[in-house]
DNA sequence: ATGGTTGCCTCGCAA
């Protein structure tokens, strides 16, 4: 990696309290320059800034108790945009966040798993992607270069799972579902990962049951989208499954880009 | 085969 680019990635760490010393670990050997995480599973008094600082981190974070949760990580300081996806100041669920840090605007999404698909969850779950559409068409105006970080809970194609007829009916693939997330990339936004991999069967999540991970019957749900802006400085994209391997892993692996810098 | 696993200030819920 040379050191004129810049290496931004997203981590949904399903707690983390209970994957801290993985996160660090990783943070001290993949070196990224920028984080989202998802899956806090704490408020901010339980987040561990301290060890994140003391790792030579900078960060944000919008937290709920047990559950959802997200951070932004930089190692340049962090100007604070947004602590919620706009569009509903009754949705109390905290799923995104989103700042500028090294010359980038960078928004990190939870979004809504929407299981089981027969009840309110799944609307919710497309009322907030249609949200996540209309605030990602007024980042484009901006002509900064925008990264729309995170857990999209969406296969996006057949070849994005291990069995597209085991995913039939779940939310997680549901032609709603698909369809919004095209509406999404349709705008003007390059999913990072498939710029440089047309191969099938590449995933960023194994449940825990079942033997998933050492099957490797997975999904590939965790995306980086970026604005013309910053897909014009994409250098390289890829998936690290190695932290997926480790003791008491997190069900996600992280997913990471490179841009050239400005 | 309505199973199986993980994390949450847990005794059910969300994923």
């Amino acid at each position: 990696m040379s050191s004129e680019e810049i290496t931004i990635a997203t981590w949904n760490v399903n707690s983390i309290k209970a994957r801290l010393a993985h996160l660090v670990k990783w943070l001290d050997s993949f070196k990224p320059d920028v984080v989202a995480l998802q899956e806090l599973k704490t408020t901010e008094e339980g987040f561990p800034g301290l060890e994140i600082q003391a790792a030579g981190y900078h960060w944000a974070m919008a937290g709920q108790k047990s559950y959802n949760g997200v951070a932004l990580l930089s190692k340049d300081p962090i100007e604070l945009l947004e602590e919620a996806l706009p569009g509903d100041e009754k949705d109390e669920q905290a799923r995104y966040i989103e700042g500028r840090t090294s010359g980038l605007r960078v928004g990190a999404i939870y979004l809504p798993n929407g299981n089981p698909a027969d009840s309110e969850k799944f609307p919710y779950k497309l009322a907030w992607m249609e949200r996540l559409q209309h605030h990602a068409k007024s980042l484009l105006a901006s002509e900064e270069p925008v990264l729309l970080c995170g857990d999209y809970n969406v296969i996006p194609e057949p070849e994005d799972c291990y069995d597209p007829a085991a995913w039939t009916g779940d939310a997680l693939f549901r032609p709603e579902s698909r369809a919004a997330l095209r509406r999404l990339i349709y705008l003007g936004y390059t999913d990072a990962f498939r710029a440089f991999h047309s191969e099938p069967h590449r995933y960023s999540f194994w449940d825990y049951q079942g033997g998933a991970w050492q099957n490797d019957l997975g999904i590939r749900i965790d995306h980086l989208l970026l604005s013309p802006q910053a897909a014009d400085r994409l250098r390289d994209s890829g998936i690290d499954r190695e932290p997926r391997g480790w003791q008491k892993a997190s069900d996600h692996t992280p997913v990471w880009c490179r841009l050239a810098a400005a």
